[in-house]
DNA sequence: TATGAATGAGTGTTCATTCAT
DNA sequence: AATGAATGAACACTCATTCAT
């Protein structure tokens, strides 16, 4: 392993992050061990602390900067993207991978922790930001009654999490996917 | 201590199920000792066991018994309201308590956990037909597209867990409700 | 093992602290392990917990109440013996025993930690206590130049304990008593 | 860095030696870590293991070198100084510093620790040496009943260590020095 | 001479759960 | 119906120490 490389540290703390974001995501924070996140990158326990200074670090770390991938996402669908299809490539993007509970057990954990809660707030405002501008210039108009692109963004965020919620407790994909479409287009449109 | 009494044993159960429900949603699942618990309802941490197999199971069957008053909530809202108020109420009904993630880490939980993942399928099955009878007489009229009653109560399903889930990430309660308020309008009218 | 004894709790606290003392005596504070102490119990670790919070409140326990062999040495031979003989009687007394450090190491420790010094202090304030009443019988005169019992107490007290300090670096044993006796004698006496 | 000034190595050693006595007698030695001493040093945690094998060598390195001070002190006290003034000279000195328990933890630890105690005897032994031989000179006389020079350094050696002790345990000053010199004068004048 | 990175071995502590009453 | 006492198994975390540079 090489040592005096520089941004090596910034790699091996990736690494530990993703190898952390998937053992969560399959095994749930509480019941992932320290020991099963330094197998999966292949180091000793002791070395996950020398990157975070405990399991909560770790997972906070991980938090703020997985979601990363769901920006992209976003702005693959929503600011290259034609208006038509961005909804239903969006909802076919983000429930591509396996589906898991993390993102619940975020939400859940960031009820209670303020950092947490902080560093969700400001993901959520950043994509909704995202959304926004996208609505905003595929309409050029002034929303009627208050319902202006930043509300619309929020309702589709909601309505995307909420969705994830129900597939995941077992709902029928393609019905859901169906149902998205149809509200996101009765959402955008406007009355 | 009664003994004789019948019923007590049920209610003993109950009494519990409202502690664990409590304790749980302040703290968290994991977080939660059985200690907690036992020492809420005022009883033996022993005592517990003679109600439930282990921990999981006093959860599963908090799980599954507390939705019950959600059930109540749309019953008051969507089969006694009229159509007009009904999105409104509901909104303000469901976010009058404290605000906890309990929900959501049942759901993170069921998606791990086949047992749980079955209680809550129904659970929120039997909410969707709740509303989708609601909607249906509402509208007396066959949707377009396959967009029936029950996709549309779906997707207020969603929506409005959705919107717990921002305002649980700090999201502005009464912007949440207008979007609320102005999206479920557009969905439930619909073209 | 029997539960509902009534004192059965006081009863195996004292065990604990008694093994404790022991094994303390033995390898050190920071080198016994809880298991050892448990060990020497004849339960398991866990138990300790139901005793004592911590390590270091068992060590506080222990350091508060096992003293309390010291204070009756100190009645034995001030108290109910006669003047001539105490001083010689109370050094053979307290080396009697196997040697160790413990002591010390509970007054290095009473130095960095407040109740642990608190706790020192009361201890040796009541043993200071019982040797200056046994020196106000026995001379029954107002003493020269504030060289009161009180006085003359405390330098038996850390003259006893600095010859402990030298038997413990390897000191001869006949030689330290032979001093002992000399320099009390002068103390007590009086120029 | 200097590399080729010879005594470099010596004079690292030795300002290792100091941050080690520092830091150890602040927080104790179990409690020390290499980490803390490597940093008052300001060098890396692997540099310390160019000068000591282990924790262990460096503390017993620390204890063999630190007293030279107090035999420094003991010089001036004893040797330099008129017989009068020197007892309570003495105890100014040897308490004006900040107290900490290191001396004790070192002597807990030389029970236990065959090296440490040869180092600690040879010390004190030394410093007898040193007292001893300043009474002889001041009383040119032998002592009655084998209560010789030796035997009375041996006498103020522990009730200073004693002393000193209770200091720790938050003993008033004052008090103790009182106690110490009216002490050592019966002690020194004898009958 | 010096060190950034890594780790094996081990500790205190916790918790759900069971025994015996 | 209820519980005081006890525990086995497990986990987060720590530290002194060594590799490779």
């Amino acid at each position: 392993m090489p040592k005096v490389v520089p941004g090596y540290k910034e790699q091996a703390r990736k690494r530990i992050l993703q190898a952390a974001q998937e053992v969560i995501s399959d095994k749930g924070y509480f019941e992932t061990r320290m020991e099963d996140i330094a197998q999966k990158v292949g180091v000793s326990k002791r070395t996950l602390y020398l990157y975070f200074k405990d399991k909560e670090d770790l997972f906070r770390a991980m938090s703020a900067e997985a979601p990363s991938e769901i920006k992209g996402m976003l702005r693959k669908c929503f600011e290259d993207g034609g208006p038509g299809m961005a909804c239903g490539t969006f909802f076919d993007f983000s429930t591509a991978g396996p589906l898991t509970g993390l993102e619940f057990e975020i939400i859940a954990a960031a009820s209670r922790n303020g950092a947490l809660k902080r560093i969700e707030k400001e993901l959520f405002d950043s994509e909704i930001e995202i959304i926004s501008r996208f609505l905003q210039e595929d309409m050029r108009k002034p929303s009627a009654g208050g319902f202006d692109s930043r509300q619309k963004a929020r309702v589709l965020m909601a309505l995307h999490l909420g969705l994830k919620a129900i597939l995941l407790m077992g709902g029928n994909k393609s019905e859901l996917r169906q149902a998205w479409v149809e509200a996101t287009d009765r959402i955008m449109k406007g009355p």
